[in-house]
DNA sequence: TTGTGTATAATTGTATACAGCAATACAAAC
DNA sequence: GTTTGTATTGCTGTATACAATTATACACAA
């Protein structure tokens, strides 16, 4: 449950081309120009220059002073964005379930319902989608900010990947498996419990991605 | 080593905003609305809209559509910046190693040398600063990124309080030890062992930091 | 052919103008 | 006195205008 203020082109603008460069639409190398932005997007300079500035503090791109050149995730970055949240992410896990509400319960249970249903529809995309917000609403919960503001942005990158895992039925029991005992471990009130297991499943998402970039080249 | 790129107003309007918002020249609350920073600094609107979409980004300030209210960086913050710090400036170190050059060393033994004069000097504002670029250069010598892009602006938000550190002189010998022990570490090639010490670097200086905290209040 | 100089175009950095929204204050009506 | 309506003010969001810089192309000379 996020803020409702209504977005401003500048946020859209943001929000669009962060999508993009992360699925790839525009390529690593690609040179954005504002000119051509404003163009292709039918906004002024000023939200376009704003949405840059933020894609360059989050290193999708890199300002050349002529251009910025879309630097988007490599195999590499991946790779290190999964060893972070396998180190951190556990650390929210911890943190949320000390800080739990009945809000905080109602939200995860409601997560987890979506997700046996989804999963008994065999719905990948929505399943997806439930797994984002699983992870993101850990981060939430945890109401540290630093966390969450160091964990969601890596979520975000990963998107693209995790769509790609979803393919993988073994891995989408596997998952939905540990999200429950992450979940149980969470509304009991487990912390260290809810830690390990939140570390553990992140190690296993890592490896079966790094996995699955191998045979796809 | 940075760039040169002839910092735009943006930049230095986001630095010194930066600067002066960890320092608590702007403390927690208080608004700071556009006009008022183009009063204060006498560069016009757009820049400064520029760099406060970034801090923004860095949850130093929240837009509340009228004014920018002051975040800044509560206790709570630091401890968990620490903890982060804790848990991943090792992999960095590791990757440092792995990735050492010949002007890596260079750059790494310079340091400790300068280290090692300010010290005789007991010179605590430069001892500081060499402690920023110890750590920042274990960062960018991992050549990592998103490994960097993670741990440098943690490195910034914490600078406050690690000056406050430099006026214990029991743990400025500490610091000076440890920073020898990584550094001969990594100039070995000892991958594991930099990342061990370099956690064990960063816990000490955490509790350091926290009980310094609880004394001043 | 190659090198150099100049004009031109492309692109960003910065300032400013304008519109819209929201809060505030103030006045008038009940 | 309270409430309601309206004008004013302050702020942001967006667009655009202008300046400065860098790349490009082309012409002309060696």
């Amino acid at each position: 449950m996020k803020q409702f203020k209504s977005t401003s082109l500048a946020d859209q603008v943001f929000d669009k081309l962060e999508n993009d460069i992360i699925h790839g639409i525009y390529p690593r190398g690609e040179i954005l120009t504002e000119l051509k932005l404003v163009e292709q997007l039918g906004v002024s300079r000023t939200p376009i220059r704003e949405a840059l500035r933020r894609l360059e503090q989050e290193r999708l791109i890199e300002d050349t002073g002529k251009g910025s050149v879309v630097l988007g995730i490599t195999e590499e970055d991946l790779r290190d964005i999964m060893t972070i949240r396998e180190r951190i992410e556990g650390v929210a896990a911890y943190y949320a379930t000390i800080n739990m509400t009945e809000e905080g319960r109602k939200e995860l249970t409601h997560l987890v319902e979506l997700q046996d249903f989804y999963y008994q529809k065999r719905n990948c995309e929505e399943l997806r989608k439930v797994d984002d917000q699983f992870h993101d609403a850990i981060c939430y919960l945890s109401k540290r900010t630093v966390i969450m503001d160091t964990l969601v942005p890596l979520h975000r990158k990963t998107r693209r990947y995790r769509r790609i895992s979803m393919n993988d039925s073994a891995r989408v029991d596997r998952t939905r498996e540990e999200h429950n005992e992450i979940y149980k471990a969470m509304i009991s009130g487990d912390a260290e419990l809810a830690q390990e297991l939140t570390t553990k499943h992140i190690t296993n998402a890592k490896i079966h991605m790094l996995e699955g970039m191998k045979q796809n080249g």
